[in-house]
DNA sequence: CAATTTAGTATCGCCGCGATACTATTGGCT
DNA sequence: AGCCAATAGTATCGCGGCGATACTAAATTG
């Protein structure tokens, strides 16, 4: 019996519908689009590897386009930098300017959203954040795509101390940082 | 701090992104809209209490406006009944064709997302849906709203016998069935 | 050094969505 | 009774997110 995951897809797609048209009604004017703040969210988020559009518009499971066009008006607002790479000049960097970090975790709809957990006990909604975001991964590999894993939990994290690190598929050092951002490149563990 | 609660809304968005991209890819012509696929879910298990156009808005966090559009799309598309209330003339009853049936739980998206989910132990996955329901209940109620339970875990659902209820708000008998469904008037139970 | 591939942009049109204005029906108030 | 407000729904307009297509520029392949 499929009816517990449909039920599941089925509150998401709600929650997200509510959550939006909160978002909109909230600030009218002024306010940034939910896809926006996601853009927001993954360009903090995002390692060296995978702060481009392209990604971006993987992990959104957008278009370049699409995404394109999110990032003039992020650009245009003076939210993000859009640097071209010295090494191949095809590809635009993406960063967050300081404007763009005062976007991360807004006030709008957060506030009553985390209002609407408190009663949860907190193993609980930490089980939700496993299952959803397994059921993502899994999503997102099944479209041919990547699972967007955060790099200390890939398959190619090697630990060289306590707190230096190496990925074993570029062979690139990594910080504690790097350790805890979304790569493009994640495998999941062993 | 906020930060297991932010990250479960921002999965769930992002849920919500790739569903919305995979649906739309999907069929490319001839296939539903997220919105109208839900809208057919919601008038599938609405009571007879809810089963208007006016209500389908509240539950979807849209107007009416929106939801009378979406509607005309289902109803030529022969989708959808759209009858006159008898008693209040204003009124719209909505109810589902046969064909519209027949687009529950339909195959495209779902294969992919129950297939997500078959490594998920069912408990976790049970977890999850309470966590998210209730939060979602809890949101809509702080938005003003209703809450949209299922009409058995209201605080108005009384019991006679094994299969006659009665609700305990409006006085009237309840089947089996319609104690199953979802209704306006539900207020989390004791 | 062509030919192909890849990252990104520009432009077009569709359509979901909110806002506003409208009609029709009902119920309240005196 | 009769007017007025409230309510359910529709029609219409415009914005903006989104995909599709066509394009440029840079890198890679042979």
């Amino acid at each position: 019996m499929s009816a517990p995951g449909s039920l599941l897809l089925e509150l998401i797609e709600r929650i997200c519908s509510v959550a939006r048209a909160e978002l909109r009604a909230q600030g009218g004017d002024s306010h940034l689009q939910p896809v926006h703040l996601q853009a927001l969210a993954f360009i903090d988020r995002a390692n060296r590897y995978s702060n481009t559009p392209q990604v971006l518009a993987e992990y959104l499971g957008s278009t370049k386009g699409t995404v394109s066009q999110s990032l003039l008006v992020l650009y245009r607002r003076g939210l993000v930098n859009r640097d071209a790479d010295p090494q191949d000049r095809r590809v635009v960097r993406l960063s967050l300017s300081p404007a763009g970090r005062q976007w991360l975790t807004p006030p709008p709809l957060e506030g009553d959203w985390v209002k609407a957990l408190t009663d949860v006990p907190e193993d609980q909604i930490a089980t939700a954040l496993d299952v959803l975001s397994q059921a993502l991964a899994n999503l997102q590999r099944a479209r041919g795509g990547r699972s967007f894993g955060v790099c200390h939990s890939c398959r190619h994290f090697r630990r060289e101390s306590q707190d230096r690190f190496r990925c074993g598929l570029t062979g690139e050092p990594l910080s504690t940082s790097d350790s805890e951002k979304i790569c493009r490149e994640h495998e999941h563990g062993r």
